[in-house]
DNA sequence: AACTATTTATAAGA
DNA sequence: TTCTTATAAATAGTT
């Protein structure tokens, strides 16, 4: 932008590409932070470094607090698509729950009529009956959705899964620093293996 | 930056606000786009406007993933810290440990030599303590710092929970559309809700 | 880290 | 929203 184009790709030289990345770092957060003040956005940004650093931004309140709401706002977009393939997919069954309806209606009808007496025993069953079908047929779609919920929720458990083992291997490390054990020692290793039944969920 | 210059604070004008939300969004896209470009740095932004539209960018792969890799980023710092915590608050039990320990070399000294047979099974026994207690010290500090870990997890929990609240919500609505019962028939209300026990984790 | 010649972004106007 | 243009800001290359 200045004494000289830039041409948009990698900057091959390290030590040029460190420096612009300090800089245009530097710009992009100066940048978020206008945008925020200015026109009342809230901002996150997440930078990693070729070498893996973080540096990050969050404008009005906390990343966490921002990633929650991205996850919400992500959420709201999968529910939409998921009832879009509902009004699709099941558009055939929602047919059917109609003419269920109809009878349904026609039946409550009575109830509406104050006209229960005239419904039998038998009726009144086999409207239950029916409510019981339509409700499975809810839930059913309810669970098909909820299923990749319950996904992410198992993925967190996972990631816990990791922590604990990065955990024990620090620990693990740690206790071997401390120890100091005469390397001929090996063979007869007591079993210092931290058990992590604790925290199975 | 462009006739006359702009003073850092919000915009009042709703209209004048929206355009400069427009135009410097791009630009802040365009130089984060440049920067990972330029600088073979992975970057993530997330926008909300005033209205709680959200945009967003992720450079190389999904926001997901940047999400991940933030996590990881910040656990390995808490990580850092707890262990900071453990070197500075711990220290007596460590001191404590190190005699300990004096005292298991003392004791290993007998194996390492090859003279297990100079041990009492009372001094084996002794020897199997000490590093039990060792080991539940250890197991302490560890509870400790995973306790925070499960807590994260527990929140995922709650969240879970609320997405069902909105599904629920959601899927009441649609079914009171079909319906459109009669207004007066509200007394009467089957028993339409839906029941969310298996989800219960 | 500072400087400065240029490029780039953009505020205001149309 | 989009285009134009004068001007503010950012920054590439240099010191």
């Amino acid at each position: 932008m200045a004494r000289g184009k830039v041409q948009l790709k990698r900057i091959e030289n390290p030590v040029h590409r460190q420096v612009t990345f300090c800089k245009r770092r530097a710009g992009l957060l100066k940048k978020a932070k206008e945008l925020s003040i200015l026109c009342d956005a809230e901002i996150g940004i997440m930078i990693f470094s070729t070498h893996g650093k973080l540096y990050e931004l969050a404008t009005k309140g906390s990343m966490e607090g921002l990633i929650e709401r991205y996850m919400q706002s992500t959420r709201e977009v999968q529910f939409g698509e998921a009832e879009a393939k509902l009004n699709l997919e099941l558009q055939e069954e929602i047919m059917n729950l109609k003419q269920e309806i109809q009878l349904l209606q026609k039946a409550l009808g009575y109830i509406y009529g104050g006209r229960t007496e005239d419904m039998t025993l038998d009726e009144l069953h086999s409207l239950e009956k029916h409510l019981e079908i339509w409700m499975y047929l809810i839930r059913s779609a309810k669970t098909q959705i909820m299923f990749q919920e319950i996904q992410l929720l198992k993925n967190k458990e996972g990631i816990l899964t990791a922590a604990n083992e990065y955990l024990q291997g620090k620990i693990l490390e740690h206790t071997a620093a401390i120890v100091e054990m005469p390397p001929d020692l090996t063979g007869y290793s007591y079993p210092l293996t931290i058990q992590n039944d604790t925290f199975q969920a």
